[in-house]
DNA sequence: GTTTGGTTATGAATCGATTCAGACACTCTA
DNA sequence: TAGAGTGTCTGAATCGATTCATAACCAAAC
């Protein structure tokens, strides 16, 4: 009960160690500008009046350092973890503020779009990550507004920001060129939400260019009603969309996947209803997330540098912050990526018409 | 180029409106208490003036409020989202959160324990989650001296804090007696690590309970030889374990994983090498992670309500933020878990001597 | 015409630290 | 002995907001 009542601030500590504030606050912050003497008696003074050391709130506002990133994450923040790619990115982030001494501060989204703009305002970081958000998203806006140092990793794709992402299209194109390879014809894609915003333009950057890949790499064999739209990300409304593709009078023998998730789920949906994989169907996800090796069959997918773009995306920042950097918007880095041939592909069954 | 050289203030903007400071905060946070006529001129001063807002790191030195959760995880940050399990714990904080207001402050371990715990005295944040942490963790020390609310979740059992948790030694005898019941005598164990502090005292709370739970329920099966120590926490180190006990002479017809995470490590090798599961080898996992039902073939785990703990330690903490509550740490919530049956168990091989 | 009540605006005090210019004491050089 | 140089310590100014006691104003009531 020693210290119940009231806080201790760091003036308590300097009266009871007899000397004053500016003295008692180098004992904490430089140890090297004060004697020996001064800060072992600061030190147990500290001690004796249960002081939690310097107030982190002060210390920020007198150094104009909030000590922490902020991350604003695609959708809420629920759903950002069950999709195992985006754990990646941010163990990436996370590795990169390893050392940096920095906290990351995840900005949660919500129900009312207002209310989580606010929260970006209210965010004391001295940066942000911007994580695969909508075109339209009020976070980004009220990022933007904020002035400080911002990064913005795979979408939106034209930001006055730094830049790390991947090429979608490129990417897409190659996953869709596979399967036509193989022999495939009857090609179904489950695609990200694709809303338009009240001007008609595409939020969904990422949707439109994979969209986009596909179409290219599919060629003639593109079919616009093949095209499902799965929301959220995750298994369960792909595994519906694959239920009812794979319900019609002439099913797909192939599915083109924007996720690793989403091809799970088409996965779960061909094994409900006894359709072999890749024997009867061929699917193709995007990510390569862990879950990718570990699904059955093993998950033929575009393998992205997840990690090393949270790693990236953190430097740059960090960098920015250090060097006092607002500016230098046009770097982008565009890593690279690959089709990882596993077992959830084949050519088509013979008796196909 | 028009705001690029100074940071403005709300001083500033109040200037430019023509009212004084205190009106201009008035205009922001408090809209009610001024005037329609000052509130317009206040913020089109603002616009003009490229005003970012009222300075959250300012206002929470005044209003004494950080608004932010810390949430302390227990490994590296890393391996914090390879595990799915604890992604989907923090999906359930994070929904907590929703609508709160609340950001949510990760506290970043790193290689060198002392630079950690520096990370938790400067969050500025209003009350810590302690996610299952060993028991010498230096974070831990450093959030109780900063006397702020915390809520630790599944470990160490024995804070002086409010506590969220399961009956970890009553799951683990449920996996055990399943595997006794099915027949199986030869019974491996994938455990965490196990290391002892300087004064010899167990840091890993949580594996010590699943192992007693698991020698209670082994009984005359258990083998302290069969006990294999996984570190850290991922599939690798499991799979590595299991090749090692299925190479040796007579190897075990079933195994017992601490998690979900190293009970599909145990999968990978058994396929590896040949074993059929759960024909010639029996999986027990525990955690019931998105991944468990992925699994090929699926696990037969112990669930636990992950979602259900984050959320629960997030309200018990912002209530005690609300209430200015630093005591009552009497609260403990003790979880129900259950034995989910899938097909990762069977009754051991008829040749087995 | 004074009182009362309600709304709106003011500006100084405050939150809890950091920092910087200056004071002091002491040693070492020239 | 003056001057330069070092090492320590002090205390006031400062960071940028919020808040509260006070005042000003106006309308309605007496």
């Amino acid at each position: 009960m020693a210290n119940a009542k009231r806080r201790v601030r760091l003036r308590d500590v300097a009266e009871q160690a007899g000397v004053s504030v500016g003295s008692a606050s180098h004992a904490f912050g430089r140890p090297e500008l004060v004697s020996e003497a001064v800060r072992a008696r600061v030190l147990s003074a500290a001690a004796t009046l249960g002081y939690p050391g310097p107030d982190p709130s002060a210390r920020r506002l007198r150094t104009g350092r909030a000590g922490a990133l902020g991350l604003i994450v695609s959708e809420r923040l629920r759903y950002q973890f069950t999709d195992p790619a985006s754990s990646v990115f941010l163990g990436g982030v996370a590795q990169a503020l390893e050392g940096a001494g920095l906290g990351l501060l995840l900005v949660p989204d919500s129900r009312r779009r207002d209310e989580t703009a606010v929260a970006v305002r209210n965010a004391a970081v001295d940066g942000f990550i911007v994580y695969s958000a909508v075109r339209n998203d009020p976070r980004v806006a009220a990022a933007l507004a904020r002035g400080l140092p911002i990064v913005t990793v795979d979408q939106p794709r034209d930001l006055p920001t730094r830049f790390v992402g991947i090429d979608d299209r490129a990417a897409a194109r190659d996953a869709a060129r596979h399967l036509r390879a193989l022999g495939h014809t009857r090609i179904a894609v489950l695609a990200f939400v694709n809303a338009l915003d009240r001007e008609g333009k595409l939020i969904v950057d990422l949707s439109v260019e994979r969209l986009a890949g596909y179409r290219e790499g599919l060629g003639p064999a593109w079919d616009e009603a093949a095209v499902r739209t799965c929301r959220p990300n995750a298994t369960e409304p792909a595994r519906r969309a694959t239920h009812e593709l794979l319900g019609a009078t002439r099913p797909p023998t192939a599915v083109l996947a924007m996720s690793d998730v989403l091809a799970l789920g088409a996965l779960q949906a061909a094994a409900e209803l006894g359709v072999s994989v890749p024997g009867h169907l061929s699917v193709v996800g995007f990510d390569d997330s862990p879950a990718a090796a570990l699904a059955t069959p093993q998950l033929t997918t575009i393998s992205q540098p997840h990690e090393e773009k949270g790693r990236l995306a953190a430097e740059w920042l960090l960098h920015a912050i250090e060097h006092r950097e607002d500016d230098d918007p046009a770097r982008r880095a565009i890593l690279p990526t690959e089709l990882v041939l596993r077992a959830s592909t084949a050519p088509p069954p013979r008796d196909v018409t």
